[in-house]
RNA sequence: GCUCAUAUAGCUCAGCGGUAGAGCACUUGCUUGGUAAGUAAGAGGUCACCGGUUCAAGUCCGGUUAUGAGCUCCA
């Protein structure tokens, strides 16, 4: 048979031939690296009898496919294995890769908890010493059943039962037989091909990801080639945090959370300094780019909800206030707003609109209060009360297009300033949970669509994560160590004018319903603070810095030119303090530097005596001396963008 | 909301049936010291909350609340 090779040179072996064959005929070392191969583009294990002609790549263990392979085999033959050894009772479910890793699901009579790994780890070092090879055997439908019905393993019985498959089922052995696992393949041909290996944690998950389902026990582990590796990874771990944002933010002082407020933010005045930098550039923005700002109420009656759609399609998640009867003439339900739209539409509602008002552009800083299950709450980053940078844009059908360019610029320009240059763009399509009918559905999803596509941005589609009033863009920005956040998102809505009866006047002088823009560039304040905490580690951006420069004295005789120094940069808007306390300045430095101070300046004898200053910025340990209105000149050309 | 874990001084943590501990931070004294921790002393705790077991409970058991890691969610 004639054997197509990646670099297209062709190779002709004879009838039954495995991958291993190939990778022998092509050279020894690669028959001694190969772990599979890639046939017609699909993984097979090494040792499968290649037929008729095809195209072949072998994989090999150094490979990022391989160190995969090795993974999978790592999961679902040897934790798989040590599991069933350890916890005899217990069940398997499933066991895939994941990114940098593995994990398994399974069904166990005794809780296991982090300390057992260790237990469970050196039982899969044992499995992997015995060096033993793997081989596959195939059978029907029924074998399959029959076997792991025999063996109580009911969830690969559920699993070949709802399969389509009627045969060929893949069981994988190792050398004495005594451990078998279902398996679409491919494995390493033997476990000497096993590099180095962590479990590292153990959590609870639905099986079949269905919170309706049992909640299995979750192992999950970390593999690479070697040692090495392993270790750079782990080290990735720890880097990662060292910059949470919860962490950061306790050591800076930047706010707390306490029992009585789940979930909601106590912003202490350094944190709420950010938080009020950031708003001011955002509002900037927003006032060059043709918005106006309102603001809305908290509170309001539940029939404006109902009116919106959120009583029925949100309830579960707002807070629903009730007025003590004992006190209250009439008795009324309210909720505390999950959105800030309905208000926005009651803004517009104030007198007649006409087209020639339109685009018309709202946009508010509003505290939203979602009531999000116990479970989800993490730091700033998900939380029940926070502030949107929302708005909400009017504009007819024709204006959708060059309402979703300008914003995309108005998106990217912002990013860019906060330091992310890089961001993908999401299409959203209609969720099953909705409002509205499926016939304007389709205009909306296609005229988003349409809007991305000719304005010629990339972007991806993520079926039913639509809003439930509308399809939606979602940006999603990268972080300085590669993490991926959903921040700003473009969410069209073509129901909710209708529904609180927003209208304008038409060139035809009838009335029409608005398209209304839902939008916001941060998403939210809080989260998007602990974002940039954790993509600067904290060392913030000198405009953004809560405390800009300390002026730290050496002795006490300088006092009076470190006070002068401070107000003279005050002056220009700078954030400055003084440290004049009796302390060394080697301990002023390590403080200031701890709580990522941008700007240090340490005045001595001969700093007072020149009428100079010695800067040292954070994260460098050099210092340099300039003359003290060079200095203030610098120090306020970096302060730019703070725009009001 | 679900699974597992955690809750001790302002922070980071030790203690795991028998009179509450350390380091840092804080206060005070000494120290005026040139770029990431000068020094001594002092003060600081209903051991998250509620209940149970026990002669005796931070310590063991149950519940509640919050937090953490995941899962499910994130309009």
């Amino acid at each position: 048979m004639k054997i197509t090779l990646p670099d297209n040179s062709l190779r002709e072996l004879p009838e039954g031939s495995s991958g291993y064959d190939l990778a022998k005929d092509i050279g020894p070392g690669l028959a001694k690296s190969a772990v599979a191969v890639t046939i017609n583009g699909i993984q097979k294990d090494l040792h499968d009898v290649i037929e008729g002609d095809v195209s072949a790549s072998i994989i090999t263990i150094d490979s990022d496919e391989g160190i995969e392979i090795m993974r999978h085999t790592l999961t679902a033959q040897v934790l798989a294995r040590a599991v069933k050894n350890i916890y005899p009772n217990s069940k398997l479910a499933i066991g895939p890769t994941i990114e940098d890793g593995f994990y398994y699901d399974v069904e166990t009579e005794e809780a296991i908890s982090i300390d057992d790994l260790k237990k469970i780890e050196d039982e899969m070092i044992k499995i992997v010493k015995t060096k033993s090879s793997i081989t596959k055997k195939l059978v029907s439908k029924e074998e399959a059943l029959k076997i792991f019905k025999s063996q109580k393993e009911t969830y690969k019985e559920s699993i070949i039962d709802e399969s389509e498959q009627i045969s060929d089922f893949q069981l994988y052995y190792q050398d004495d037989k005594k451990f078998v696992d279902l398996c679409r393949g491919p494995h390493l041909p033997n476990l000497s091909f096993v590099g180095a290996f962590k479990l590292t944690k153990v959590s609870g998950a639905y099986w079949k990801g269905d919170s309706k389902n049992k909640m299995l026990t979750r192992i999950y582990g970390t593999a690479w080639k070697n040692e090495k590796e392993l270790n750079k990874y782990l080290t990735t771990l720890d880097e990662a945090q060292k910059r949470d944002h919860r962490k950061l933010g306790k050591e800076m002082n930047l706010f707390h959370f306490q029992d009585e407020a789940p979930g909601m933010v106590f912003w202490h005045p350094d944190g709420w300094t950010i938080y009020r930098n950031l708003r001011n550039f955002v509002r900037k923005r927003l006032q060059d780019n043709d918005y106006i700002e309102v603001n809305t109420p908290q509170v309001i009656d539940r029939k404006l909800w109902e009116a919106s759609g959120h009583w029925d399609k949100y309830r579960e998640n707002m807070f629903i206030t009730e007025i003590d009867e004992e006190h209250a003439n009439e008795k009324r339900v309210n909720a505390l707003k999950p959105m800030n739209c309905p208000g926005h539409v009651q803004i517009y509602n104030q007198g007649i609109k006409s087209y020639k008002d339109l685009p018309l552009k709202y946009a508010e800083f509003g505290l939203c209060h979602r009531y999000e299950p116990s479970g989800t709450m993490h730091g700033l980053m998900r939380v029940r009360a926070f502030t949107q940078d929302d708005g909400h844009i009017f504009c007819t059908e024709d204006q959708i297009e060059s309402e979703t360019g300008l914003f995309i610029e108005f998106l990217s320009n912002i990013y860019a300033d906060l330091g992310f240059k890089d961001f993908d763009i999401k299409l959203s399509t209609r969720p099953e949970m909705r409002v509205g009918s499926d016939k304007t559905w389709d205009k909306s999803e296609k005229a988003l669509e349409d809007a991305i596509k000719n304005l010629g941005y990339p972007y991806r589609i993520d079926e039913g994560d639509g809003a439930f009033y509308g399809p939606k863009l979602d940006f999603v920005l990268t972080d300085a160590i590669g993490r991926e956040w959903q921040c700003g998102t473009f969410q069209l809505d073509f129901n909710l004018a209708e529904r609180l009866d927003a209208q304008y006047v038409g060139e035809d002088g009838k009335k029409h319903y608005p398209v209304m823009i839902h939008r916001a560039v941060l998403g939210s304040f809080e989260r998007f603070i602990g974002i940039l905490i954790e993509n600067y580690s904290g060392k913030l951006p000198f405009w953004l810095a809560p405390q800009q420069v300390v002026i730290a004295s050496i002795i006490s005789d300088v006092n009076d030119y470190s006070i002068e120094i401070m107000e003279q940069l005050k002056k220009e808007g700078i954030r400055a303090e003084v440290d004049l306390r009796n302390e060394k300045i080697s301990y002023k430095i390590r403080e200031h530097s701890s709580k990522k101070v941008p700007i240090i300046i340490a005045i001595g004898k001969s700093e007072k005596s020149e009428k100079t200053v010695s800067i040292r910025r954070i994260g460098s340990s050099e210092t340099e001396i300039l003359e003290l209105n060079e200095a203030l000149k610098q120090i306020k050309k970096e302060n730019i963008l703070v725009s009001t």
